[in-house]
DNA sequence: TTGATATATGACTTGAAGTGTATATACGCC
DNA sequence: GGCGTATATACACTTCAAGTCATATATCAA
């Protein structure tokens, strides 16, 4: 399993999605994905860290989950010579410029 | 089959890259895709059409594909939410600015 | 019309992903 | 130690994607 099918899970980018936010404990991302089971999440979870987008950090029985972006450029990379393509006013390069303003 | 989906398999990767160079007749990325058989390319073909990543247009008894970078966007769109945690001096914004030269 | 080429589809098989139930493991607390 | 909680794993099962081979469809050329 390499990162591009590690993503195309919706369950899982709603996992990296809640971890953007802030490290959890794997209790706590089972008690969001609330249609799957523990285990099913657990195995999710085996997932993402297999592929390097999550790390693991015990802390007493539990399990803190925190997210690993920088795995994510794998995609960025492959995409981003695709961004020439696209229409310009939704160009997401541009709407980045225009959110933090010229050259921060 | 959505785009996430659809981009996992690199196979898929590879004729969206064949495409993105220019616009072909399925024979010529059945040539490239040596390792598939052409019923296994026409497939996957079916599959990029399906999910709007390319387009087909009749040019006698060939079918020319062309890309749709377009719905490339819905994983853009996901994706650049994570790009603020990337350490800096590897993210990809920087380097297309750095690329295309300062308020192009 | 007949035959060759280009592409798509159908039937089928195989393998892997995803899920739930049940169980194991690990830790904290008493 | 024994119990409860938190998380992971094993197993069985289902579903579906992806591949091949064979065949259908469509177009061109003669």
């Amino acid at each position: 399993m390499d990162v591009f099918e590690a993503i195309a899970e919706p369950s899982r980018r709603e996992v990296l999605d809640l971890l953007a936010e802030r490290e959890r404990p794997a209790g706590e991302l089972v008690a969001h994905l609330h249609r799957l089971t523990q285990p099913a999440v657990s195995r999710h979870l085996r997932i993402l860290r297999e592929v390097g987008l999550v790390e693991v950090r015990p802390d007493g029985q539990r399990r803190i989950y925190a997210l690993r972006a920088d795995r994510l450029m794998e995609i960025e990379n492959w995409i981003s010579r695709y961004r020439k393509y696209w229409p310009r006013h939704l160009d997401a390069l541009e709407q980045h410029l225009d959110q933090k303003g010229p050259r921060e």
